[in-house]
DNA sequence: TTGTGTCCCATAGTTTCCCATGGTAACCCA
DNA sequence: TGGGTTACCATGGGAAACTATGGGACACAA
């Protein structure tokens, strides 16, 4: 699982050290590198491992292959993935495009989120971490998903 | 179940015995190590184990995935998160952001709270905790959850 | 050739692992 | 019930392993 907040310095060729802890979770999957592509819906890249790439082709096979929404996001993601290999000290090298839709230079924001993960410019990243906590604390009493009532919620997995 | 409170000491490396109880909980859903990340609401840090986290992970499954609240609480608390591993004395050591959000200096406080538990500064908790205790008298009448009668379930999140 | 991208090697700093020790609580036996 | 013994818990320090990072060499394409 990704998990936690890893800022790594970018270099003038783009490279960038992948948190260990997040080749780790690569690796657990079988897999030398992460699924990576810029967000569709903000400045920041989105990323995944072997596990996560393959649900969303999954639900790409039950879809309508015409439906809009399909064709829409099999381009938005799949249309703009990379596999970024990671080099012998667990490096990937971004590519250019990559860096400018994030506005990364110097510095990146590696963010885990569970299955997938987000790489953010670092002062980006923590403008919208201040907003997403105040965001939670005025609606905390919220938390439970809007489905708890209906399913019992609490099921362990 | 995490109960009690433990107070243990934190060295210059940030190193800190989990509790005996804390690590016997962990240990018996197959974890070596407790999931940890500052709170969002307070200056302490919150822990948990593999059940709790799974049933986290479920949670946000069942979300609409671009949903603002989800979103905000995978952030402030994936993003946070980091898997401690316990070393072979059944030691964690924590990351330097998380002692200073705690204010963590010399020892910690760990607060069982059932299916998860908390971190503190001991002063700050020993304050927080009359503080708490006297919330709870001047509301004593109101201590069955609302879902209760519902539903039969106590969660809190 | 020139520019670009990939691969390899070197290094400082940090983190993790390992071993050693005192104190405490539980246990056993008389 | 009291004394002694054992096992476990919490803690301290040092060494090895790994992480992150920088620079240079090489191959390929324009």
């Amino acid at each position: 699982m990704f998990l936690g907040t890893h800022i790594n310095g970018v270099d003038v060729k783009g490279r960038v050290s992948a948190p260990a802890d997040f080749r780790a979770v690569a690796r657990d999957e079988a897999l030398e590198g992460v699924y990576c592509w810029p967000a569709f819906d903000g400045p920041f890249l989105e990323g995944c491992g072997q596990g996560l790439m393959e649900r969303f082709k999954a639900m790409l096979d039950a879809w309508d292959p015409y439906d809009e929404i399909r064709t829409a996001f099999a381009r938005a993601v799949l249309g703009e993935a990379r596999l970024l290999g990671f080099d012998a000290t667990g490096r990937v090298t971004l590519p250019k495009e990559f860096a400018a839709h994030a506005g990364l230079d110097g510095q990146a924001a590696f963010v885990g989120l569970g299955d997938k993960f987000q790489i953010w410019n670092p002062d980006a990243h923590e403008a919208h971490r201040v907003a997403a906590r105040e965001t939670l604390k005025d609606n905390k009493h919220r938390l439970r998903p809007p489905q708890a009532a209906a399913r019992g919620d609490g099921g362990a997995a």
